[in-house]
DNA sequence: CTGTTAGCGCTTTCAT
DNA sequence: ATGAAAGCGCTAACAG
């Protein structure tokens, strides 16, 4: 039992510690005081930079802590600092959508410039879950908020927001909250890919996106028709599909749209879902009948397939950068932050009507 | 100025709320407990579920908190319980690498079925950052950590371990570091590839992948030349195409490839990369040469690419349970679990060899 | 069933 | 430049 057997013995006569514990629990300030032969003041002087610390003072605490291979608890430097932690919570719907992640990245990368960590947590776009996943999160004590949102409803988050804690919606806006919201150029985008393909001559155009009734989808519609009618073709909504119409997936309303006795000779997709299931339909047509898809994909190019395309890394960086910005100041009216669009053309959308 | 433009007036008197305080600040359990009229211990009761409180209190509990919108810091109750927070952090190489993504999202599933979140970190494939990384996580205690690891060596985690905080390797494995591992199976996976393209009649074929040195892309290699040994093929080095070797990128070694007097009459590619790269340089003679390509991608099944596939989420679901089960009981060797792969065939990697 | 006391690990006063 | 005491919000360990 005596007798120092993991030699650590020798040095500076440091029988201060009991000899060998079973399970060594980790080391603390005082610890670390202690055995540095300080306060725990001091010790916290160091771990937290901004002090006036006699250099030989700082060198021993240093010293000690590695030996005790110290580690702040920030878990209590938290809560000792105003109950708030250096966390922001990211609410997605589905984990598995990449959209999701791509966006959870580009705000990662601003975050960690300012040494706040990103904590995750999903709906699996089930509306019901939302509030229960947020309160997860919010009983961490997370600075701000990012949500997807996909209940009904986020005014259950406005007490929170009085208290200060910054919520930023993605992709679709809050309802009945005050909240800033970072979304996409849906409607115009997808204007503007319509635009491209009147121009090329189409006049009948198809319009594939399933589900119908989301944010996003209502807005692309809305972008589709505007163009439409703007070219001054009335009879658009024979090209439109939308699962929750008619209830059938999207390869199958393709298929549907290319055996009508005068088909659509181009194709708009408003997901990337619909993309794929565009694609397959058109098969060995691929090249017959021209196709725009709303999201780009992975290897689109090597296809020459054209998309409607836009930077998701930005978008979480956006998203960011007014987190932070209301951190810096909660005051001030809620922002509607449009993330551009664009078309790229890769053949697929330039392939003109046959006449 | 006055006069309510938007019309939210009207409602049913909501004058419940106090008119407007400045900063309200959080409401806590003692503030909760004065206003029920009960100890703070007795609010924790409430809120901690497991314990003897009359119905009576409850309600009165849950009234006097729904009333303050008191919410139970978890900060506070992780550091009294023992100073480990509810987390676990993931540290990722690359963050806008969507494996990673589809990792975490498996690993989340499964720990939000056990209350447990997910704090993400990336190290952006630099290894010089991951010690950096992991330190911040560690310092927000989470209860594990389960890490992509980048660095050279994870021999600086030994100290954590020990401390009782398991450590789980994801793709690749620790090294100098006791750590379970969850791979996928590389060699043997990629052999399976190789070996039917030879069943096929394929004799030369070409294997790109870049870069080189990395774990999973040596086991891949491994495989490869595994499978082309037993088919007696002896000079298979002509048909490697390693980046870190000869400095092209994958899209240029694989037009070299094509451009032997010889050239190869079936390529599989060792990554996603790898394959966009392939599948560029084969453009129009896509129908000519068997592709078979590492990792199963977006649409891969609608344009009829061959693929070696996993399950992505089933590699995070499986990281998550060896997690769980290690804080369950820390001790036990070190495991390393392999996630199965399988060869989809789809049409390219079917293609007979052109004689 | 409910309350009191003490303390998790750290930092904010206020001294010195 | 350093230390002592108090307390962030919560919960074990005891009472009662």
């Amino acid at each position: 039992m005596a007798g120092e057997p993991d030699g650590d013995g020798g040095l500076e006569s440091v029988a201060l510690t009991p000899p060998t514990r079973v399970t060594r629990s980790r080391a603390t300030l005082a610890d670390v005081a202690r055995l540095a032969g300080v306060s725990a003041k001091t010790v916290s002087r160091v771990f937290s930079g901004n002090a006036y610390v006699a250099d030989q003072t700082r060198d021993r605490v240093m010293a000690a802590a590695n030996r005790l291979r110290f580690r702040p608890n920030d878990l209590a430097r938290s809560l000792r600092h105003g109950g708030v932690a250096n966390t922001v919570g990211f609410v997605m719907g589905d984990i598995t959508n990449q959209f999701y992640f791509q966006v959870a990245a580009g705000m990662e990368r601003e975050l960690a410039k300012h040494g706040i960590t990103m904590i995750l947590a999903a709906t699996e776009d089930d509306p019901g879950s939302e509030e229960r996943v947020v309160e997860t999160l919010l009983n961490q004590r997370v600075r701000a908020l990012v949500i997807v949102p996909i209940a009904a409803d986020q005014s259950y988050l406005e007490g929170e927001r009085q208290l200060g804690t910054p919520v930023i919606c993605v992709d679709r806006p809050a309802r009945n909250l005050v909240a800033d919201a970072i979304v996409l150029r849906n409607r115009s985008g997808t204007a503007d890919a319509v635009r491209a393909l009147v121009t090329n001559g189409h006049r009948r155009i198809g319009f594939i996106c399933s589900p119908g009734g989301l944010y996003t989808h209502e807005q692309r519609l809305a972008g589709y028709r505007d163009a439409l009618r703007e070219a001054g073709v009335t009879d658009s909504r024979r090209w439109e599909r939308l699962k929750d119409v008619d209830g059938r997936p999207d390869e199958e309303s393709a298929r549907e749209l290319m055996a009508l006795p005068d088909p659509p000779t181009a194709i708009v997709a408003g997901n990337n879902h619909a993309s794929a299931g565009v694609i397959r339909a058109l098969g060995e047509r691929r090249s017959e009948i021209a196709f725009i898809g709303f999201d780009d994909f992975e290897l689109a190019d090597a296809l020459g397939i054209s998309v409607i395309a836009y930077d998701t890394l930005e978008m979480g960086r956006r998203a960011a950068l007014r987190l932070l910005e209301r951190l810096d100041d909660p005051t001030g009216p809620p922002q509607h932050i449009e993330v551009d669009t664009h078309v790229i053309a890769r053949g697929s959308g330039e392939i003109p009507p046959a006449s």
